[in-house]
DNA sequence: TCCTTTCTGTTGAGTGTTCAACTGTTGAGG
DNA sequence: CCTCAACAGTTGAACACTCAACAGAAAGGA
């Protein structure tokens, strides 16, 4: 079992590249994980959830689809969910077309936090990530990100789902 | 307090790129913790540690620079490190110079387990990451990301700290 | 010396995520 | 129809992280 024939190390510019990329990630997430938090009292994950719904046809969206979309497992997304619609900013129906379905619906207080949030998180990305890059950079940042989410399982954009029935 | 006359929101572009930024990284890690823990049974954050202590002089190291180069909080790093010691993986020290001062110490064992675990997780790394990338491409997302730590607190690399007393 | 402030790290409660087991539903095959 | 595998989602316990409160040690005066 050790046979390392085919083992091969990462170079040193790979070492670097790989931690300053993990590096600036996390430290981005937690900064704006932190601003979130302070300047609109939410919780971890919750801007993402309010977002996606906010942006879904009738602010409306499945569990499953909901789980997907954030990158979730569902068990996850049963108790984020839960959260929301104690704060009142969320409600859950019952999907028409599947009994075993649930749909869940941004409410009015729920599109009004994420409105009041939204302003302050755009200028903390612009502060912490774009405002330190060129345009260049950032059409170069995306085209590399992407080129990775291509090769990674469910790095497909969120729409490219089912087919409309 | 609706004020917004400074308000800017993200262009088309911009959004685009901050999204495919955040899904590439949540989705690499998220991988990378899945196959870490499948190959090698390590705990999310755990691999990390044990990089950094095997890096470290005498494989010891305190637990406020655990705490900064992990980019963690002290009381994880407490936590974290009470659970590898329970492993047998880092035992713990008095601090000679300040008797405040805890070292986290990597063992034989734990240093036996991540040899044992580095070359499949180097493997993921490339699987996931640079295999998808040109050489051109990783320096320039090497770039990019030095970039942005340059303007993120705590962005400065790991080692740009204090000067020796 | 004594007092105060700051630093280092721990503790435990509260919160969020994961994992495996579970309920009820759907849809395909016989 | 009936059966049964796959699916959608929930549940609760185990686990991990965060936050505020805390204890001991160091550092800097008066």
């Amino acid at each position: 079992m050790e046979t390392v024939t085919t083992a091969r190390r990462l170079t040193d510019e790979e070492q670097k590249t790989w931690r300053a990329f993990a590096r600036a990630a996390r430290l981005l997430f937690a900064q704006l994980e932190r601003d979130l938090s302070r300047d609109a009292g939410m919780a971890p994950g919750a801007y993402e959830i309010l977002v996606i719904l906010a942006e879904a046809p009738r602010r409306a969206m499945r569990m499953s689809e909901l789980a997907d979309a954030t990158l979730s497992s569902p068990s996850r997304i049963t108790h984020a969910v839960e959260r929301l619609v104690e704060l009142g900013w969320v409600e859950r129906a019952t999907c028409p077309s599947d009994r075993r379905g649930w749909l869940a619906v941004l409410t009015d207080g729920g599109h009004a936090a994420l409105v009041a949030a939204a302003p302050r998180h755009a200028e903390h990305i612009r502060a912490h990530l774009f405002d330190g890059l060129t345009d260049d950079d950032a059409a170069e940042l995306r085209r590399l990100c992407e080129t990775i989410l291509a090769r990674l399982p469910g790095g497909s954009s969120p729409q490219g789902g089912c087919p409309a029935p």
